[in-house]
DNA sequence: TGCTAATGACTGACTGGTTAGTTATTATCC
DNA sequence: GGATAATAACTAACCAGTCAGTCATTAGCA
């Protein structure tokens, strides 16, 4: 496509930038059809190339799974830690400014299919589940429990159960990646997901109960 | 079906035991490995019977998928709706003995994993996952849904987004349902998701913040 | 009760189509 | 011309779905 940019050839350019355009087409295909159900062929005729140049690349089938899931999200998070390290306001508003980014950098985009398909594709893969697990979930757990931690030490918040209100804060980001890979045709996506969550967070920090003091 | 069972000849017990026998069978397969990794040989293995005996009760590898989703869950909905209808006390006990009671139905049996394989399947099978999502998913919803409300009008709850807090409220219970059969072999299964899901509801109930309550 | 014919649930070898993975060949660049 | 990126035709294996045949059970009959 393009030949006149960069010091490099054409051709070798084409050669640095193959990877990731299978990795794309890969997840693309993968996310939508499921992993057993895609076709080499269909994945390197979407990258624009025939079937045996992406065995150039990748070893095997299994061997592209792991290079979609391992290339796929540790940017996402790293920012994500970034704005745990950086933040100053209170920890409520971290928390919704890290649900709002974590939405806009993976949930809104194709990153968030890989959840989908690591959940299907679990216990057929071990290894690159338990990666993936180490990796990105409880990573990102993590990052949401040291917010409720530091919201804890400050005394904004109660001293609750870290460990479940971290899953009661994130639950419902997850469902919603996951609805918009599966049942977003049938019934359509969520209109506004930013506002769902962020409603969502308002009901997790303030509670459901009207009367009650303390 | 069951009425009959009594003076009929032993080979026509055989005849009636099979079709659920072999749904038994696809969807422990089904779940464990996905639908299309899992070969009808060895459901059939798994039920006893040959690949031949299979097609005898099942169309097509895609009916018996059918056939499982459809025969799987409403049961444990009736005895939601029921719980609805008939409780007495205040709707806060009212929601946590749904999600226990739910759990205990259909998060430890193998129905949890219908769940999953759905998210899975969704984009292959567009008819069967809008079945599920109209029978199970938003009929489930609408339980909460309405417990929700019942605690708005008789003011025992805030006036919150319904819509939200369900899914603030069901996220969870999901989650561990979905985990139940993807990183359980990685990383270990909820030791205690009884408790997991108490803690969670007392957490939405009353909110994470400690100082202030309007 | 004991013998025989009829039944139908069940089998497993087979096929046709599909696809992961290989390789001999061609096209492109220096 | 020499090196290598890319191809496309190929192979081997796999599996959904079929069907001609088996055999345990049952009904009929004496």
């Amino acid at each position: 496509m393009s030949a006149t940019t960069d010091h490099t050839t054409p051709r070798q350019r084409r050669k640095d930038a193959r990877p990731s355009e299978l990795l794309a087409a890969a997840l693309d295909l993968f996310v939508e059809k499921g992993f057993a159900a895609t076709r080499l062929e269909d994945v390197a005729a979407l990258a624009g190339v025939s079937k045996g140049t992406l065995y150039l690349y990748f070893d095997s089938k299994a061997a592209l799974l792991k290079a979609v899931v391992e290339g796929g999200i540790v940017p996402a998070l790293e920012k994500g830690e970034d704005i745990v390290a950086n933040f100053s306001g209170t920890t409520s508003e971290l928390l919704r400014h890290m649900m709002l980014t974590w939405w806009s950098l993976v949930g809104e985009s194709k990153l968030s299919g890989i959840c989908k398909l690591m959940l299907a594709e679990a216990s057929n893969f071990p290894e690159i589940s338990a990666y993936y697990h180490d990796a990105v979930i409880a990573r990102g757990q993590g990052l949401v429990r040291r917010a409720l931690e530091l919201g804890i030490a400050k005394g904004e918040f109660r001293n609750i159960n870290v460990e479940v209100a971290t899953d009661s804060v994130f639950a419902p980001i997850l469902r919603l990646m996951l609805w918009r890979h599966s049942f977003a045709d049938c019934c359509g996506v969520e209109a506004d997901p930013q506002g769902h969550l962020n409603t969502h967070l308002d009901i997790v920090l303030h509670g459901v109960l009207s009367g009650e003091k303390k």
